[in-house]
DNA sequence: CACAGCTAATTGTTCAACAATCTGACAAGG
DNA sequence: CCTTGTCAGATTGTTGAACAATTAGCTGTG
């Protein structure tokens, strides 16, 4: 156990008393997920069921199925009778999200041409939104508006498959730069970019948009992996 | 921890990191994907927790959340209260499947230049499967090669997740051609097509080789729709 | 035929128990 | 001092049963 006064203990009494749904499997997974989001669990931390289980009042299966869902998206990593652990994504990780999120977000700027305009509006407003987050200094908002950038750009391809695999990708990218203790300034610098690629989208010019998109990605990738050799190898048994 | 530069060290961590065990669910969840892949299963039939459960000696529990797995490779849709279903893909599903796909596969493709020999050789390996299954007449075996075939295409990119998310699109296609019930001769007019692509490949000319995919691409999947609407919409009810 | 109500069947969730395995401490021996 | 074996405690893996919640099917009535 790393603390003793351990807050996170509250958050989530405090997220067990917010509400029902549907589904007590997918409310438990949700729980959890928004929690990793915020840092309430470190990157490599363990999540022991009966601890957890007792805080949400939710039996260990409901616990265990919801531990499956999350597992499946990369947030959590299942070690066979050890437990699970919050993800660690690793400089290869890095790497290897930024190869998918070429892929598929390139492909989306290149087939723009043939996007409703809504979707295209929505990559502006992500962009509009940033700015005004940064305008207020909201860090915070910085980043979330970032990822709803790189959602709406996504979005441009039509896809609904492509949109969840987005959704998990930029999940993990969360984890990230928890993991690098970068604050969500990290973000700020690309605000012109993208204000930039929105705008040759919103132009017609995909061509010119997906290169912009293309010199991004190089940049931030780059720039986070430089991060990760500065600060290290984050431990030696690090899951995930 | 001091640095034990020795290169046993990674091995040995690699190896642990990478050590998933047997678990009675994964087992669970492989027997019922392979049904599915087979045929037992057919799309929209609906898969009863006590009846399989005692079939496969296991409990509800652990079937339950077996199934969680396979819902989230989209092999199966659980529906609240009502159940689990093998999924039906609709003729819109095709064409999502084929979005991402292309995405994918094309930008592999586009990047093979970097990749190693043995990748390009694992696609020609392939390819020589699909051809001697040919020539023994082996529906199923074609099949299987030309999965694999595109499969060794994404693999090019040198992406953990984008092959792992290509296994789950391509085990999706399995549903798709069970529902056209198009035999699996449906594959054989497109091993030309593929031993042409990895000759493209082999050969270096990879722009030649993308537009050859692309070109595979348009005319798989103007296929597949129209032996979709020939068949009509396949129920009312159905889930996918 | 439409439809409200009832019953049976099925899933959602919890709980308690036990088996399998890991963890950590501690003693024995080199 | 370091390694190794052993043992007890803790945690996960899996099972089976129980009950609640919801759906599906049937029945009788108008």
């Amino acid at each position: 156990m790393t603390q003793d006064t351990e807050e996170w203990v509250d958050r989530l009494a405090k997220a067990r008393a917010t509400g029902e749904r549907s589904s007590m499997i997918e409310w438990v997974a949700d729980v959890l997920r928004g929690q990793i989001f915020e840092g309430t669990f470190e990157p490599g931390q363990r999540l022991r069921e009966e601890k957890i289980g007792e805080i949400l009042e939710v039996s260990r299966n409901t616990l265990r199925e919801a531990f499956r869902l999350l597992g499946h998206e990369r947030l959590v990593v299942h070690q066979f009778h050890r437990g699970v652990f919050v993800a660690q994504p690793s400089a290869d990780d890095v790497a290897d999200l930024y190869r998918v999120r070429r892929a598929l977000e390139l492909s989306a700027v290149r087939g723009a041409s043939g996007a409703p305009r809504s979707g295209i509006d929505a990559v502006a407003a992500a962009v509009t939104e940033g700015e005004q987050a940064l305008g207020g200094e909201d860090w915070w908002g910085i980043g979330t508006a970032n990822m709803r950038f790189h959602e709406a750009i996504t979005a441009l391809a039509g896809s609904r498959r492509a949109d969840e695999i987005m959704r998990q990708l930029l999940a993990e990218m969360r984890l990230v730069f928890h993991i690098m203790k970068a604050p969500r300034e990290f973000h700020a610098p690309y605000l012109t970019s993208n204000r930039r690629i929105s705008d040759l989208l919103s132009a017609g010019r995909t061509e010119d948009a997906e290169a912009a998109l293309a010199a991004y990605f190089d940049i931030a990738e780059r720039q986070l992996l430089e991060a990760y050799d500065r600060g290290g190898p984050a431990g030696p048994d690090a899951p995930g």
